[in-house]
DNA sequence: TATTAATCTACTAAATCTATAGGGTTTATA
DNA sequence: TATAAACCCTATAGATTTAGTAGATTAATA
């Protein structure tokens, strides 16, 4: 299941991405918009800012906006920064690899090659959307 | 990210499916076999028996064992059961069908449109899928 | 320069979920 | 009757999620 913080954080840059010029938008406009928690919205917008996909400003007639245009920022960036690995199991997935401790043997573990099939269709799908996609809705 | 409880469920459904009568396999068999934690599977075991997938045999010489034929147990069941929705979120759930209490227009929004096509290729890779296609791995 | 409107930082907390562990009960078999 | 197995109930430590609270910092403006 997507996290809320995952979810609301698209919601915040389809928000962004749909403005028409790049001036800073204030956490306060979007969380009315979009109906998200202030304070919960801001720490989700500063982790989209640390990883590069926002940028700020602060004081008066501050706020956020996107680094690059929407066409530029593909979903497998955002899903990565949000909600982590795409893959269900962390032994199928590209960024966040990990061994499982109770399989000796992966490519023998149905698991392992059912998962792999899903990465490979969710991925795809991540991978020919770019915010741009998520604006025109 | 996939639960080690639908992980093991799996894994133990594959252990069955592999076995070449249909007598019953105590759960420690399973257990040992696959590294799984022995009350941990117990409780799992159990679930896929209240949910039809599974039949049980108490006392000395019982154990668990598949109620019908691994090929005609499709994932999309064993996924609903052990992890529940198919879907990341529940507004594109078809079983599990939930409103987002935040967004008033669903077909306006950008996390439903993009989750839908998820959903779509990761239940048609599920319906294609039965326990016999993991067992042969 | 004082005010105001913002982001930023840190801490806390409730609620829920996850992955077990323990122990007792029931049932079938040898 | 002894044994081995599923069954059932409870508890729990730890992690994660989803916030809320309090204040510091920064920048524009009157």
């Amino acid at each position: 299941m997507l996290s809320k913080k995952t979810k609301y954080g698209i919601k915040a840059l389809t928000f962004l991405g749909r403005q028409e010029n790049r001036t800073p938008v204030a956490i306060a406009t979007i969380s009315k918009s979009e109906n998200i928690s202030l304070k919960f919205l801001e720490s989700i917008l500063l982790t989209l800012r640390k990883n590069g996909i926002l940028g700020s400003k602060k004081g008066k007639g501050g706020g956020y906006y996107l680094l690059k245009s929407p066409s530029e920022i593909p979903m497998t960036a955002i899903m990565r920064i949000l909600e982590g690995p795409i893959s269900m199991v962390p032994c199928v997935s590209l960024n966040f690899y990990e061994k499982c401790a109770d399989c000796p043997d992966e490519s023998a573990c149905a698991v392992h090659n059912l998962m792999m099939q899903v990465r490979d269709n969710t991925l795809d799908i991540f991978r020919n959307t770019s915010l741009a996609d998520l604006c025109n809705c």
